[in-house]
DNA sequence: CTGAAAGCGCTTACAG
DNA sequence: CTGAAAGCGCTTACAG
């Protein structure tokens, strides 16, 4: 009874070399397309034939232990939980990985406030042989890596290395700014507020740096024109309540979700959005955007893109095509501004 | 030059043998606890000091192609992408797999329209020798699954199968429903209003139908008190416009991005939340709840328990210890309510 | 209580 | 152009 499913025995390649009539290692030649290997095409044809036949696959476990290659890496996440965006940094590297034909293991970890010790979810991976490791963390720009993660080839998304050892992509949240900014310049704004976060993150950092430095390339003044708030909507609330009386036109959000609190502090006052007051966000994450009346301009974080570059990074090296770690310097990918409706000219 | 990594070669169990005098055979009885083989204390403890120093780690690889037994098991996610909520059934899935000493591999596929094809993505999975698939759909609630899937066992999240003979785990999302209205009821509430979702998917029709089975139980009158709309914000600011003639004290609606537009639709027409107006949502959906004013009481999907359900109910076949689909009905997960500040009792 | 040997399913020099 | 044989790193009857 419990060996039901155990009978539907799968095909291996001795089969199909026997059902072939010739031996392993051509079948492997040919199914491999192994260089310089000349198989005749006839042979060749009825290799094919059989392992068709069969329905035979390869077993990717036999080929890796003998390759001495998994063709699997290994994504760990710090705190996917809590970071809305994760999910797309994990479709962005599975999908890239699948083209390579590699496969994707997810661990995801705890914030681990000791570099020291190696993480279990490390030797996790490694245990499992996988070609590269992929260090995912949200919330830090520069982070000691744990010594074990270099047993193999690893990148890191969402932090530079403090050793500046490893390969790092992170989001260029400053350009992001800069360019939220120069569009409304554009638009005419000249009078833009900012609603800072009071989280010291890098992000905030970065936001508000490309605010300050794009509004002083223009020649605006941003004398209380900043205010902080907690990160999420009561604090855009309280922050934009506290930059109304300095007579915005414009009013830029540290994030969506203080955005979301800007609203409400907007309507309260009886301005309208964008007539009175243009607002714009930062994440773009949902599905605050597309809730908000009128929908958010906002700008979006290349989630995706680092988890696919992640994995090209780390193919490079493993299937050798690629030099190994040459530059120091952390890739920055950008952040595009998604226009919505909540931007307009300011009222003349 | 390129093999500077390659001499960092890891020890195997051979090396651990030699070291502590004894053969493989030995190593791997003592560290595998292998039943039914006695060790004297004096090896054992040889060997382990052995491992120890050299940092011996078992190539779970070559475990698995011997064992035939990859330890491994395959999350295939539909569209994650587009489902706010996925990550957390692959957190869950992955923390359950963790604790059973397995990996998970994830691919992501897009919404397959023909269940005849069977997809690669399943193939993907077979070939890397899985121990079992999970399969999480997120949309229907039937589906014929691909035949290939059953190579090997595999449980569904978020449909069940057509044929019965896969498990499945579903949200149960007309309980969750019910208990909205219970609670609405218990607070003094009598003119429950429900915002429908117009589309027409499994979750509509057990919200839905939880709430007319709840308001019935309780002898409440349901006549205008239900209007329908898209499942956004805006379809929920257009129903609860339709809805607010009818003078309900408590609005439930189908989701939280129609109650982001139920607040907004009270809002205009002056009615304070919860003072003049119960709202509760559905889905729990980070970061609508809290970025609300006041924060939304909501029912949460149990999306983590979902996928430790998957992962334990493949281990219990996997490992033997449990039966093989005993049952043909899909396993159905309480939906918990959290409250939150968006209920209070009707004025008198 | 311990070990020699086979074998999981492949790939890959090497030989012919 | 094709194949015999070794070996990747383990586990597991089987024997002693």
């Amino acid at each position: 009874m419990t060996e039901t499913r155990l009978t539907e025995k799968t095909a291996g390649i001795r089969d199909v070399a026997a059902r072939a009539g010739v031996s392993q290692t051509t079948v492997s030649h040919v199914l491999n397309a192994t260089p310089h290997t000349r198989v005749s095409e006839e042979t060749a044809a009825r290799v094919r034939v059989a392992a068709e036949e069969l329905g035979y696959r390869p077993n990717r476990l036999a080929r890796g232990l003998r390759t001495q290659a998994s063709e699997m890496i290994g994504l760990l996440t710090e705190e996917i939980a809590t970071t809305p965006h994760a999910g797309r940094i994990i479709l962005g590297a599975q999908e890239e990985a699948s083209r390579h034909n590699l496969t994707l293991a997810i661990i995801n970890s705890e914030l681990n406030p000791d570099p020291e010790v190696p993480p279990v979810q490390v030797q996790a991976f490694l245990d499992r042989q996988v070609d590269g490791i992929i260090y995912a963390t949200v919330y830090h720009d520069e982070i000691v890596a744990p010594e074990n993660l270099s047993a193999r080839p690893a990148v890191l998304i969402g932090a530079r290395d403090s050793s500046g050892i490893l390969p790092a992509v992170l989001p260029d949240e400053r350009a992001g700014a800069v360019a939220v900014v120069e569009m409304l310049v554009a638009r005419g704004h000249r009078r833009i507020a900012f609603a800072a976060s009071a989280e010291d993150v890098p992000a905030t950092r970065g936001r508000l740096g490309g605010y300050l430095e794009a509004m002083a390339a223009a020649g605006l003044p941003t004398e209380g024109l900043v205010a902080e708030g907690s990160s999420d909507a009561r604090g855009g609330y309280t922050a934009t309540n506290a930059l109304l009386d300095a007579g915005p036109t414009a009013l830029f959000c540290y994030n969506d979700r203080m955005a979301m609190g800007a609203y409400r502090a907007a309507g309260e006052c009886g301005l309208s959005i964008p007539g009175d007051l243009s607002v714009v966000g930062f994440d773009d994450q949902a599905p605050i955007p597309e809730s908000l009346f009128p929908p958010l301009t906002t700008v979006a974080l290349p989630h995706y893109e680092m988890g696919a570059w992640a994995v090209d990074a780390l193919y490079a090296v493993v299937s050798g095509s690629g030099e190994r770690a040459t530059s120091f310097a952390p890739t920055l990918l950008p952040c595009p501004l998604v226009e919505r409706e909540s931007v307009a000219a300011p009222r003349a």
